[in-house]
DNA sequence: ATGACCTAACTTTTAGGA
């Protein structure tokens, strides 16, 4: 089973990148962010018409997250549990059930930025993570397959930064941000990518500014965390980066494991 | 050269992103 996820930076800009990719790469489930619309103006028909069955969470202007599947999608749940300050779409979680396969959980989550520091966006961005610690932890209980993909908005390591020292006083680096992340990986789950690999200069973002993907200008910050019965079939992962390099491109590449029970 | 992006919106400027 093939499963990404990608920050589109609006789906409705991103449309024929989307179709386009998901015929190239042809995963089995999508986790998608910044959908960037209400549910209603979801471009569905572009996407149901490849084969896929289709939940969202939309938000007009920011946030906004889906999930595609191939396979059936049963107890589709919107928001995280305990979901710090006003309601924010950036959660969404579904039940995918393949045929002749016990189902997998999986999360479409898109935390907060957190910038910039000293302000109540931080403890937002805090505050969020610590409720997806504790759901984390009543998943685990189940002792099921599940995996949370997304935007983590995390830079976990200087390895995950072409120029860590850019990055010391940002949200994304800072280290009460990397803190939450070390608790994630400390319940148990594991960071697929770096599962795989060790490599130096994985990114999965690149600035519209200042030419940083002509520089492999980049950082690592869109994850797939898995339980340990999902890591039990991990394969294999890739970052389908050369999206980044088509024409108008969302600043984030899809990342994207196969995993094999 | 001290710049250089992108998106959505009650658009001619702003907020948010990272």
């Amino acid at each position: 089973m093939r499963i990404a996820t990608w920050n589109v930076n609006s789906v409705r800009q991103r449309i024929e990148h989307l179709t386009a990719w998901l015929k190239e790469a042809a995963p089995d489930v999508v986790c998608l962010q910044e959908l960037k619309c209400l549910d209603e103006a979801f471009p569905r028909l572009e996407i149901e018409s490849l084969g896929y069955h289709i939940e969202t969470l939309g938000q007009k202007t920011f946030n906004g997250v889906a999930i595609l599947s191939k396979h059936k999608i049963e107890d589709c749940r919107r928001g995280l549990p305990h979901q710090p300050g006003e309601p924010q779409s950036r959660y969404i979680e579904a039940l995918i059930a393949p045929k002749a396969q016990k189902p997998i959980r999986i999360a479409s989550l898109y935390a907060p930025n957190g910038n910039p520091l000293g302000t109540e966006k931080f403890s937002y961005k805090l505050d969020f993570l610590e409720a997806l610690i504790a759901h984390a932890k009543t998943w685990l209980q189940s002792e099921e397959r599940f995996v949370i993909a997304g935007d983590y908005n995390i830079i976990p390591k200087p390895q995950d930064a072409a120029h860590p020292d850019l990055w010391v006083n940002d949200a994304l680096y800072r280290p009460e941000s990397r803190a939450k992340w070390q608790e994630l990986l400390a319940l148990g789950l594991t960071d697929a990518v770096r599962a795989t690999s060790d490599a130096d200069q994985i990114y999965t973002f690149w600035d519209y500014q200042a030419g940083a993907w002509q520089k492999n200008n980049g950082i690592r910050i869109d994850h797939l965390l898995l339980s340990p019965q999902a890591t039990d079939g991990l394969k294999s992962s890739a970052i389908d980066a050369h999206v980044r390099g088509w024409e108008k491109p969302s600043d984030h590449v899809p990342v994207r494991i196969d995993l094999e029970f």
